[in-house]
RNA sequence: GGGCGGAUGCCAGAGCGGCCAAAUGGGGUGGGCUGUAAACCCACUGGAGAAAUCCUACGCAGGUUCGAAUCCUGCUCCGCCCA
């Protein structure tokens, strides 16, 4: 794989379908010279999920194409919250919170993004050749926008925005008619993004900024704001939102998100959530999730039938990579493979496991119990309703009866195996 | 400040005094078919319990009633309209 710094980002991102719109038709003539982009990431969790690797896989290239990313974390924004969300509003964190946060999320988009003050992480290692000044840098805007005063603002921003033009967007039209209405604060949302855009043109002379296809509105705010103020010119591209092709929320699952951070989804689940990639999506999701040349995504996205599982491996083998490292990643492959082979193995490390100890099978554990413990069900009842609907195995026996025990007569190889479903299983090593 | 309408399970959305742990759809989980796919078919989808049953739940707090998600009062939040 050669990395051709000469390619263009535009030409890059359209390949992989990876732009939905752009503010400028001409944008890639911007990128005939090396720019400062930047994208906001939401402080909201210690971890970012797999739904925000879209962005992140964007910034590498941007500096793989020679550009300088910033990734912004939008300290202000969850300093404020958000009520926008109907039943549980989203928190107002506190300044130590999303700093503690804003460390962790930086460390995973270094994983995949060099950045200036970590050059030894760069997971390309000398791929990129001199990438001085192609460095990453990440910032948070609270440390612009907390010192923001209201009189201020309206002062030297507020004439700029016409509300008019406000009330033009989507984002916005489509609240106002909605039953949920849209409230000031959400409101001030573009306008706080706008104040970004400037900020970082002004500072770090940044002139893209790209998004998630709901951030339009804000992007061009930004847009308007920089060229009124500062003569700027600036300019956005937003990418798709990641979709699954049956409707389903992309990257959910009942247990949850498919987190980046190996504590809160372990390497295994998250090579295994890849594996399990549709058809349909393998494709779309090798040009968005992995940085293998487009005429290799092309191969392996033709691939059908049996064969479409070579690609899903690749798929989910490249993820895992970027994300976990390749020795994770090569431990959750050969564990996964050997699980669902022919070899059945299931002994591997990667496999989800815990210690029992031998006196407590002497007594005799009920299944029930294992499955809660091993969080293969998150409550008896669903465990019994596992049992009930044929769908638990020790071993390879299924089970029959929700009052099964398993006891020492149940350890084979020292070790054993719950299975709930066909996907799902645990292992239970027997000191 | 006034008037009207609304707040239901993961989401959307019925119910409008007992038959309601609450229709239906989506999502999710399990089973079947397969290829660790999709589509399709079937089942399940608050918690504890072996079960009987008990507990928690229809914005919050009270009240009426043998009995309330459903009626009344106050409060909170949201939408629409008037000021």
């Amino acid at each position: 794989m050669t990395i051709t710094t000469q390619d263009n980002l535009f030409d890059v991102l359209s390949q992989r379908g990876l732009v939905s719109q752009v503010t400028d038709e001409k944008i890639s003539k911007r990128f005939e010279r090396p720019v400062t982009l930047y994208i906001g990431f939401d402080p909201t969790a210690d971890s970012l999920h797999v739904g925000t690797l879209v962005p992140i896989m964007v910034l590498a290239h941007a500096q793989r194409c020679g550009h300088k990313p910033i990734a912004v974390v939008g300290g202000a924004t969850a300093l404020v919250g958000d009520p926008s969300g109907k039943t549980e509003s989203r928190k107002m964190l506190s300044r130590e919170d999303i700093d503690h946060n804003a460390k962790y999320i930086g460390k995973q988009i270094a994983n995949i993004v060099d950045f200036d003050d970590s050059p030894s992480w760069g997971a390309f290692g000398g791929a990129f050749g001199d990438t001085s000044g192609g460095g990453a840098v990440m910032v948070n805007n609270a440390d612009w926008l907390t010192k923001l005063s209201w009189i201020e603002l309206l002062r030297d921003y507020g004439a700029h925005f016409s509300v008019n033009r406000m009330l033009t967007m989507d984002s916005v039209k489509s609240r106002l008619d909605a039953e949920s209405g849209l409230t000031f604060l959400e409101f001030n949302y573009m306008v706080m993004q706008a104040v970004d855009f400037l900020h970082l043109f002004k500072s770090h002379n940044c002139t893209v900024q790209m998004g998630g296809q709901d951030q339009w509105g804000n992007i061009v705010m930004g847009i308007e704001l920089g060229r009124r103020i500062a003569g700027a010119d600036l300019a956005g591209l937003t990418m798709p939102l990641v979709t699954k092709s049956d409707g389903g929320k992309f990257g959910k699952s009942e247990s949850g998100n498919i987190w980046l951070d190996a504590k809160r989804t372990s390497v295994y689940e998250f090579y295994q959530f890849w594996r399990n990639t549709p058809d349909v999506d393998v494709r779309r999701y090798l040009g968005f999730f992995t940085f293998l040349p487009m005429d290799e995504v092309d191969v392996l996205g033709a691939m059908e039938g049996v064969d479409a599982n070579k690609a899903k491996a690749v798929l989910a083998y490249e993820v895992t990579k970027l994300v976990h490292g390749e020795v994770e990643a090569d431990t959750a492959r050969d564990s996964a493979g050997k699980a669902f082979g022919a070899e059945q193995d299931v002994t591997g490390e990667a496999i989800p496991h815990a210690d029992l100890s031998a006196g407590e099978l002497d007594a005799g554990v009920g299944v029930i119990q294992l499955l809660v413990l091993a969080g293969l069900a998150k409550s008896n009842g669903e465990a019994k309703r596992l049992v009930s609907g044929g769908g638990v195995r020790v071993h390879d026996e299924v089970v029959k009866d929700i009052g099964r025990r398993v006891t020492g007569e149940d350890v084979r190889e020292g070790y054993v195996l719950i299975r709930a479903g066909k996907k799902r299983l645990f292992r239970f090593d027997v000191e």
